[in-house]
DNA sequence: TAAGTATGTTAAG
DNA sequence: TTAACCTACTTAC
């Protein structure tokens, strides 16, 4: 379940459970077993999150790049670890953790300058220290593209997904067929801080909450409710359901094979 | 058992 | 714009 908020989640959990000592490295199902062969025993150094692109760092022998994707998971646990079933990718052992990488879009080892040039496509990612979001604004302030799309764009933004930028546009009431063009900089500026705010809290909680305190069902006299995801939203897969706002039904459309949410009353041209 | 769905990306047409 | 890729879960029959 990857947007931005658990990639940097899982590279600061690889550091606390491996970083500076040694590391089995393995690959039970195969595909990744000669570049496994090459890392087995070496120490890894760091790991480090741009987006939705996860990096960790062993040194003189490279990085190793892994991206979900849409089904992609990185599972922790205990050792000595059980026999891994036919799905794993990547194993990951020490005296005490092991992690389990399945059904990855991306696992390769990498040279540093290779790195480099992932993050060069990349635009900024609002979790990474120092990035500010006039890049982004830049080229959203000249786009015929629609905010929807544009926030979905990694070269734009790094690290934003389907949920994140649902709720968000909801959380400023921005209709998402609005041009990037359109946006004012006070918009785009509001976005950016929120997206940082929500997407940190998200890395602390390892999961998606966007609902105001004030707007949670508690709050506005209902029963608590959790989307399927694991997390409080306004319009994320609500489909039809009332808006926690206004009460109108939250609309669904498919947009670039994407399923896009939104409250056509609180978000406005 | 089969079909459908998912917080993603890339390449082909 | 569509298909392809990767996995696991839920729903339909």
């Amino acid at each position: 379940m990857p947007e931005g908020h658990t990639i940097h989640r899982l590279a600061a959990d690889h550091e606390e459970r491996f970083a500076g000592a040694p590391v089995r490295v393995t690959s039970p199902q195969g595909t990744f077993a000669a570049s496994a062969a090459l890392l087995d025993g070496r120490t890894l150094v760091r790991a480090d999150a741009h987006g939705k692109h996860l990096f960790l760092g062993f040194g003189d022998a490279g990085w190793v790049h892994i991206h979900l994707g849409l089904f992609g998971k990185l599972g922790f646990g205990t050792a000595p670890a059980p026999p891994p079933t036919g799905t794993v990718r990547l194993r990951l052992l020490n005296d005490a953790h092991h992690a389990d990488l399945r059904g990855p879009t991306a696992c390769a080892l990498i040279t540093g300058p290779e790195k480099d040039a992932i993050h060069a496509r990349l635009g900024p990612d609002p979790l990474r220290p120092g990035e500010d979001g006039e890049r982004a604004r830049l080229r959203i302030a000249r786009s015929r593209v629609t905010v929807a799309a544009l926030l979905m764009d990694q070269k734009v933004v790094a690290g934003v997904g389907n949920v994140y930028r649902a709720e968000v546009l909801f959380r400023h009431g921005i209709d998402p067929y609005r041009m990037g063009k359109d946006l004012t900089r006070a918009e785009w500026d509001a976005i950016w801080a929120d997206l940082a705010e929500l997407m940190r809290e998200g890395v602390r909680n390892n999961r998606i909450d966007t609902v105001r305190p004030e707007h949670l069902p508690e709050a506005m006299g209902r029963p608590p409710r959790v989307d399927d995801h694991g997390g409080e939203v306004y319009v994320y897969r609500r489909t039809g359901q009332p808006c926690h706002v206004c009460g109108t039904p939250v609309r669904t459309a498919v947009l670039a094979a994407r399923n896009l949410f939104w409250c056509p009353t609180c978000q406005r041209r």
